[in-house]
DNA sequence: AATTAGCAGTCAAACAAAAAGAGTGCTAAC
DNA sequence: GTTAGCACTCTTTTTGTTTGACTGCTAATT
């Protein structure tokens, strides 16, 4: 069913001054603030009406209305006045970006950062699995008798966090021959083509069979997401938030913010093409706490998804604000991306 | 002033009591658990006497008494009875140590986590700055036409975090060579002695002395401690202890918790050769609140200090246990470590 | 001289009752 | 459809009272 305009003013105005005041909205505070022309007592009753309608809540018989996860969700969607940053603001975030960077996992903190700074709220960012990611270069640096680094440079970043064993028999100038035959075997595929091609390994690389099965194993960790790409910055920024002065509903809110691997879940979840997606109240999620939202973006370069982003924090957050900062961040991250 | 045997006693009931409980201690309840042979009375003199020494504390008047800094010290240093961990503890922690760590990040991450699981207090280690370790071999890997990956073998470990930036122009074998070169030049010497020789650089390096200064640069990240080298692990643990109700401590807190900068400059401040090291309630440390203590210890591999690592909690925390984890996770550290 | 019993005094915490205040819902008039 | 006005509800704040856990002190005891 459509709302009168009128009720989705209404609707505009409670949700605004809730988020702005964290206090229950009365029709008298409202005639105040935003709608001198009509009286509190028609405002009650289209308040009534909205209850009615599942968007508002009281928490008690003669307390101000509250906005429900419906409410949210439809202000989100219609009803809220998208914000634009101010210059300080974009300065702020252009002036971060600056900073030197070298590689991906380096922009991604930046990003949290700023994202955290400006929206004072927990923010999460994430890098996507290097599933479809072609591999350009294979290397292998051995550093101990019987292990090796293994570097691998993909289109969009380094990685370098795995190991492998290698037999101690092994010189060094046979690693080298292994490194190169794989590195040809590997270049302009993608993880996922590599992982395939394990049966058939034609007499040319069958003398380092071995070695490429370590190598695959060292490929499927970063076709999944590791706790090491998960970042999270502002934990305790909730504590800021006043309906969060009850120790148990903080604790339960960092149970869930420190163990990345729930982060993980919640991030991964939402493949689609949204540039913005905001998930309102638990919306399903067993992950979050059902008086949370997570607001998350999608950022790509050339096209191709490269991660997540976004803040959680209570369902009464500052969306316009939050909105703003994740659109611009994410138009200025994507220039980063793409010139590389 | 030595105190007596009797008010050594009572004050360490006093504070095993406290630690327990988290409730102020009455001569009464003293008497109940553990003086049965003197009456209250007279452990309210004593109580007395000691609050006038320094040791004690009262919130108001008819309250019990609240060990100060000065009994926990005392208490730590002298009346406590060193506990042992039980088998369980014991096969907990070897169980993780057992685990594969290739490198040495990897096993301070694990000492971290097990430290605060067992004590249930937030914890912290921190690898000292490569100053005086030698280097082994130094490699480039060039993975974008004008930066390079720079790969330092030291003794202990492998640093891999850091890029220099390169001439497009340089071939890749140029930067081979000049990977010989400087490796050649750097091995066996530490990172303060390659620091230092800017200025002898024989003609037979001089072809590379742009590389060489954008390897000094390097180096020197690596000399001062990082935040990456700072391992924080449990921070919300603090929220299950009773005297962290308050919303504006727990901030307090995290505020200096989740600055791993702060952290720093708290662990880098004892190069002591005691072991086991306790700072109680300020002690002069801006950086810590005041009802906060950190027991830290340092842990070496064959005579160097390798790093820190502790608890950082409130100052009422069960040290005969955090003491015994402490030991227990250093010697197993020091094993692990020495046999590399 | 040290110990102890006993009691008065203190203070926080728990409880209860009362008052104040903020809002709503409803009715009747406009 | 809108609004004024009032009764009603429920929270919050205030105030007062009681209870109970301590201590400190004094005087008696060992």
């Amino acid at each position: 069913m459509e709302l009168s305009e009128r009720k989705k003013k209404i609707l505009q105005h409670v949700v605004d001054d809730y988020i702005e005041t964290a206090v229950p909205v009365s029709s008298k505070s409202l005639t105040e603030r935003h709608l001198s022309n009509i009286s509190s007592a028609t405002v009650r009753n289209e308040l009534s009406a909205l209850e009615e309608l599942g968007y508002l809540t009281q928490l008690h018989t003669s307390s101000g209305r509250v906005p429900s996860a419906e409410a949210y969700k439809l202000y989100v969607s219609d009803l809220m006045v998208k914000n634009k940053l101010s210059d300080k603001e974009l300065d702020y975030i252009k002036k971060v970006f600056l900073e030197k960077a070298d590689n991906l996992e380096e922009v991604i903190k930046n990003t949290t950062k700023v994202i955290s700074e400006l929206t004072s709220l927990t923010s999460v960012g994430v890098v996507s699995p290097d599933v479809g990611e072609k591999i350009k270069v294979i290397k292998f640096f051995r550093y101990k008798p019987d292990t090796a680094l293994v570097l691998i440079v993909t289109e969009r970043r380094l990685l370098k966090d795995n190991y492998i064993s290698v037999p101690e028999t092994m010189t060094d100038e046979q690693l080298v021959e292994a490194e190169t035959v794989l590195s040809k075997l590997c270049a302009e595929r993608s993880f996922e083509e590599v992982c395939n091609i394990k049966d058939d390994i034609s007499s040319e690389f069958s003398g380092y069979k071995n070695i490429f099965l370590n190598l695959v194993e060292a490929l499927k960790v970063y076709m999944t997401v590791k706790e090491s790409d998960v970042v999270l910055e502002g934990e305790d920024k909730i504590l800021n938030h006043p309906e969060y002065a009850d120790i148990n509903k903080i604790r339960n809110f960092l149970s869930v913010v420190t163990q990345k691997d729930k982060v993980m879940t919640l991030l991964s979840g939402d493949g689609r093409d949204i540039k913005i997606n905001v998930k309102i109240g638990t919306d399903g999620y067993e992950e979050i706490p059902d008086d949370c939202s997570l607001v998350t973006a999608t950022y790509s370069a050339n096209g191709v998804k490269i991660g997540t982003y976004g803040v959680i924090g209570p369902i009464r957050m500052d969306y316009q604000k939050v909105v703003a900062v994740l659109e611009n961040v994410g138009k200025i991250l994507e220039s980063i991306l793409t010139n590389r």
